[in-house]
RNA sequence: GGCGACGUAGCCAAGAGGCCAAAGGCGAGGGUCUGCAAAAUCCUUAUUCAUGGGUUCAAAUCCCAUCGUCGCCUCCA
């Protein structure tokens, strides 16, 4: 399997350190507002490739973090007049309810940096005992000059980015490179105690810190957005390999952005979709084709268009996938022949290939076509049997959507007061008796008819 | 200003030296089916890969230049 990696800027081969098991960490939102279309995109399709990995066979321990300690946060408490607490709390709550909607695995561990604090202190304490970092009142600065192979993640050189205009010259650091630790509290702040005075970890500390407690000095895998390459993720890797003095990260993935109108989707632009929108209007299933039908690396538009013609493609697969049903049932065996045998070498052979989606895709796309030219029933049953195991990581659901069939069920109720109304009873009993076989049961009440599931 | 990515049909999107006169999806046009409508299905839809040079027996794929778009350099997925 083949995996581009930041870190050199190419494909490389991928060897887990343990030949079994794949430790994967992955960068998670910061709990201050509803995750968009935007956030959603690491994480269903990192999610999708750690189920990928699964399909080959590998055990993966992920890791996706919340940070629930930050300036937003606070500024959002403080408007609502609530402990920040109350805020992350909130929407940690509403991240599982949006993820679980679009069928996102929980990750093996979801650590939250509030139950940090007492690890990304150590982790500090130890950075200062090496001399990585040091302390300005009650701040305390990571010394990125101690660590030469500082910009090596993100293909800069220090002394560029000290001559570019944007760095912002902050008193307190030594070097404008220099990124903050541990930050001193400032009146209504959360605050934890340590030994340079009551206060807060930075931001890029708590990746570190939990990576190392929870996945161990060196893992495979780190990824998340492109647009946390720097300075996330170079702090993140200069911090750790700095205490530990090992390679920290073997393998980097990052994804590309979606853009609104040729502009990134992001909070601070306001140019968002919430998930929880999206889902309502597009699906879950929409959403899915959407972000695997292109490859995750590059930049993907956002658009009604483009949802909708997500919506339209998935169902071209849906449809086909019932039909199927509804001429092979669902209680059979295949044997693996060798149409099946290559069609599984074909799939794997392009998602072993830096988990190209889109030829995944096409993969299926000419199946479903074959199938329905050929009419072949045997064939029928191997491209069910394919695309529902293929579908463990792409996520999707091939069961018909129900969602309006309560209206459909108010329409025979409807049909069925008529006929009562007209008194023609025996047409009534038959439109009950039907709903019955379907396993609804029908209550005349005295304030009207309802219904329920038997 | 620095660093990086990208530019393939009406639109979306794979392909990364010969299997490409370029997958797949959406859309569009035509046929079949059909009381009407819809659905479904079949067929058609890029001699060409931003532009201009170059390397090579061979380039959408490699190199250089130009134009254009986007991202990062500040919080960001």
């Amino acid at each position: 399997m083949k995996i581009y990696n930041t870190l050199s800027g190419q494909k490389e081969e991928f060897v887990p350190l343990n030949p079994n098991v794949v430790k994967m960490y992955v960068c998670g939102p910061t709990v201050y507002n509803l995750i968009h279309v935007g956030n959603a995109r690491p994480a269903v399709v990192f999610d999708a490739f750690r189920r990928y990995l699964e399909y080959r066979g590998y055990s993966v321990i992920y890791v996706q973090n919340f940070t629930d300690v930050d300036d937003k946060i606070i500024k959002v408490a403080n408007i609502e007049g609530v402990d920040p607490k109350v805020i992350g709390d909130r929407y940690v709550a509403g991240y599982f309810k949006d993820a679980c909607e679009l069928g996102i695995q929980p990750a093996t561990c979801h650590p939250r940096t509030t139950n940090f604090i007492e690890q990304i202190k150590e982790f500090i304490l130890e950075l200062e005992k090496k001399h990585f970092a040091y302390q300005r009142g009650s701040d305390v600065y990571f010394d990125v000059s101690a660590f030469p192979s500082y910009g090596t993640l993100s293909h800069r050189n220090p002394s560029d980015m000290r001559s570019g205009a944007r760095v912002e010259i902050n008193e307190n650091k030594d070097d404008p490179l220099d990124f903050v630790l541990w930050k001193g509290s400032k009146a209504g702040e959360p605050k934890w105690k340590s030994p340079w005075g009551d206060g807060r970890p930075g931001w890029h500390i708590e990746c570190s810190s939990m990576s190392k407690t929870l996945l161990g000095d060196a893992f495979d895998i780190h990824a998340g957005g492109n647009d946390l390459i720097f300075p996330h993720h170079e702090d993140e890797r200069a911090q750790t390999e700095a205490l530990t003095s090992k390679k920290w990260v073997n393998y980097w993935m990052h994804n590309g952005m979606i853009s609104v109108k040729d502009e990134k989707m992001s909070k601070s632009i306001g140019n968002i979709f919430t998930v929880r929108e999206a889902l309502k209007i597009y699906g879950k299933n929409a959403i899915r084709m959407y972000l695997l039908s292109k490859h995750y690396r590059s930049p993907i538009e956002f658009s009604s268009d483009r949802m909708e013609e997500a919506k339209t493609a998935y169902s071209r697969i849906a449809r086909v996938m019932e039909e199927i049903e509804k001429k092979v049932g669902k209680d059979f065996r295949i044997t693996e022949d060798e149409f099946v045998k290559d069609q599984k070498a074909k799939m794997i052979e392009v998602l072993d290939d830096d988990f190209n989606t889109p030829q995944a895709l096409s993969i299926i796309f000419d199946l479903v076509k074959d199938v329905i030219s050929t009419g072949n029933l045997e064939r029928m049953k191997s491209v069910k049997v394919l695309v529902d195991e293929w579908n463990y990581f792409l996520g999707f659901d091939f069961e018909p959507d129900r969602k309006n069939v309560d209206d459909f069920i108010e329409l025979e109720l409807k049909l069925r007061n008529d006929a009562r109304m007209r008194k023609d009873y025996a047409q009534s009993d038959e439109i009950r008796k039907k709903l019955e076989e379907l396993g609804i049961e029908i209550m005349d009440l005295p304030e009207g008819t309802r219904w329920r599931w038997k």
